[in-house]
DNA sequence: GCATGTCAAGTTGTG
DNA sequence: CACAACTTGACATGC
């Protein structure tokens, strides 16, 4: 078993910058290239140092910021890499992430948020969905990430249809993202039942988000779950990947959705135990808690 | 210097 | 049909 942190450090000295769409717009374009350079170019020297630091701490995988390169496909301030005076650099410093994640044996992954939606009824939304993705994927293969893990969309004109619009849209997506892909079962519309068909026909793997299970559960016990998404990964030969959190509130109060501060042992699944996974941990303590649910496990 | 407001995104549900 | 709510942390602004 191997365990994940989700994008920021709570204690670990390590942060990550953004900017926004706004502030850059009343700059002159020479500007705004500068101010991207220097964000990207220290958020590529953050992830160098999130690399050793979830190493050092016996945690075994990282998920990536969205806003890596913020705005990156933004219509209006949007731009590439060798738009940007320290593009080489940047490029380099990622080289080096490949590098050392590899040498470490650190899984790299991203998940785009509820935003990116490749199954929505409007084309806008479809076409900027795949410019993200394929951002995405530029990153993640320069850094050596293996997964790009989304959900399936809304219900607009129905969940069977929407699933068609998602299989219908995947081949449009480069080479280099369909092979990152992946599908995460969500806490209000798509379940692993719902799932699996369409992973099995587009040949990707499901991320298995048990807490989601349990808000929006299909019939199937978590171990019936977690065999089938873990059947997704190994038909390829690849480490089965899951994610796991707790409710902030064990009694019901306020939004059942939000994630606590640390996992709950009792929420995770015994059946997980020994199995050769990755598990990210969504809680809101970051590095302590997957800290101290290793503690907890007893594997640390 | 700190507190409050703003930003970014798509979908759903409400009025 | 229009708009708030949802989520989240860093940025941006104001006192």
């Amino acid at each position: 078993m191997r365990f994940g942190l989700c994008c920021i450090f709570i204690e670990e000295p390590i942060r990550f910058r953004t900017t926004t769409a706004k502030a850059l717009a009343g700059l002159p374009r020479p500007e705004q290239y500068a101010r991207l350079s220097d964000i990207c170019c220290e958020n590529a020297r953050s992830l160098l140092r999130a690399v050793q630091t979830v190493h050092s701490l016996g945690i075994g995988a990282f998920r990536v910021t969205t806003p890596f390169f913020p705005r990156y496909t933004h219509p209006e301030v949007g731009y590439t890499l060798e738009e940007l005076p320290g593009g080489e650099e940047i490029r380099s410093l990622l080289a080096e992430v490949a590098q050392l994640r590899s040498r470490l044996n650190i899984r790299l992954s991203f998940h785009p948020d509820q935003f990116v939606s490749i199954s929505s009824l409007r084309d806008e939304v479809v076409r900027k969905s795949l410019a993200e993705l394929e951002y995405q994927g530029l990153v993640a293969e320069l850094i050596g990430a293996d997964v790009i893990t989304i959900h399936a969309g809304g219900r607009q004109g129905g969940k069977e249809a929407t699933l068609q619009r998602f299989q219908a849209n995947f081949p449009l997506l480069s080479e280099r993202v369909r092979s990152r892909l992946a599908l995460e079962n969500d806490d209000i519309s798509y379940t692993v039942k719902d799932l699996l068909p369409v992973c099995e026909q587009l040949d990707i793997p499901l991320v298995y988000d048990v807490h989601h299970h349990r808000c929006n559960p299909d019939g199937l016990t978590v171990e019936e779950a977690t065999r089938h998404a873990m059947a997704t990964w190994r038909c390829h030969g690849r480490e089965p990947w899951v994610h796991i959190s707790s409710r902030r509130n064990s009694w019901g109060e306020g939004n059942p959705r939000l994630h606590a501060d640390y996992i709950d042992p009792d929420d995770f699944p015994g059946c997980w135990q020994g199995l050769e996974l990755t598990i990210d941990v969504e809680a809101k303590a970051k590095e302590l808690a997957v800290r101290r649910l290793m503690l907890v496990l007893g594997l640390s």
